[in-house]
DNA sequence: GAAATTCTTGACCGAACGGACAGGTTTGAT
DNA sequence: ATCAAACCTGTCCGTTCGGTCAAGAATTTC
């Protein structure tokens, strides 16, 4: 057999992994407390420190597995091969859903950012940094057929996950401003198409008819 | 004498809230220790008791200062007297200054609202959204004026909002990526005119030729 | 089925935490 | 010059912090 294995060490690792994410989240590294990421987990301290030795390496092993989550989403959209209408509707609607569906990685994301980034400074200066020299150079190449306006590629990108992780990282603003309790799919949608249109336009986009030249 | 008096208390509260602001941007209201808060002031813990009480009693008077600077920008730049090419333009550039002159009062906004806004939901509830509305019923205005196209203003401004301060909240994102160790005014001005770009063509603002209609 | 390994847990530790407070010093009004 | 009010700070306190450990329970291995 080759899944169904499901080791003890696995599932309580991917089980306490997914039930520290929210405190993390909500109290960010340093504010959150062995006591309260082992209640969420439902186990003794003691049982944490198993299997992650210390509270940092708990903290490494939560962030790893956003990180992983985080670089895939513009490798399948912001490629030569798309006109760039297509390009940056498909991400920026990508980002929105994951603002949607897995808001507590991105406000850990967040909290680590505001921080400094003391875990992930490598990451960023490296993997994440190569991967914009890509999404820039295909970005350039657009504007270089004459399918959208030159805007500067890299700020467009930081711009671009700003705009769409703010909808997870400060929905409780989001919420006072707009008066509910929580954001319904209606208002979800108007918000995810107000950023597809602010980037489309805002990049002078044309419109993707027939194909590419 | 009107101004010229200060007293040791407003002279003493002045200090201490503006050598904290670093140590709470850096750390969190959580994070942030006694200690750490009365050395930054280069004074012994029980002199910040003395003037602010306690550690929550410190930080509201950390963030109430940061909340007063917060409303006033849009007050100035979005009103129906302006072209919205204008104001728009105007406001951005006015939060992108904010940003980079004060980086740390954004930060302590972000991490509370990463937080959930647990010291200043009142506030995001009221005198915020009271102000929100007023502002999109000025964008609704040029709208309806015919000066720029139909975009949900609420939206717009929380993705106005996120583009600028995210040159603040997560700088060193934008640091490492970029490969500098400190964003020259040079780039920054860049990134100033690339959100000032998109956002006046995201929205279709037509140009401020002549006077207002 | 016995031995070895892995897992679980309550009890415990020193350090650091936010805060209290008494007593000394400085300041300002009279 | 006096004195009350305001200011300053070393020292202490109870609690909570991250982390350790020994010993028992469960599981795997042979």
């Amino acid at each position: 057999m080759d899944t169904a294995v499901a080791s003890i060490r696995q599932t309580s690792v991917e089980h306490i992994l997914a039930a520290t994410e929210p405190v993390f989240a909500k109290h960010g590294f340093e504010g959150a407390t062995m006591a309260q990421l082992a209640a969420a987990a439902g186990l003794p301290k003691a049982n944490l420190h198993y299997y992650f030795g210390t509270k940092e390496g708990l903290y490494r092993a939560v962030l790893e597995g956003i990180l992983a989550l985080w670089l895939d989403d513009a490798a399948e959209w912001i490629v030569p091969e798309r006109h760039p209408a297509e390009g940056f509707a498909g991400y920026v609607r990508a980002k929105m859903t994951h603002s949607r569906e897995r808001p507590d990685a991105s406000r850990i994301f967040a909290d680590e950012l505001l921080r400094g980034a003391p875990h992930i400074m490598m990451y960023l200066g490296i993997e994440l940094r190569n991967r914009v020299t890509e999404l820039a150079a295909v970005i350039e190449g657009w504007t270089a057929r004459g399918l959208m306006d030159a805007v500067h590629p890299v700020h467009l990108l930081f711009n671009i996950w700003a705009m769409t992780q703010t909808y997870a990282d400060f929905d409780v603003q989001i919420r006072a401003v707009l008066g509910k309790v929580s954001i319904d799919d209606a208002e979800f949608a108007v918000a995810t198409e107000t950023v597809v249109a602010l980037v489309l336009k805002g990049c002078g986009v044309r419109p993707s008819e027939g194909r590419l030249p």
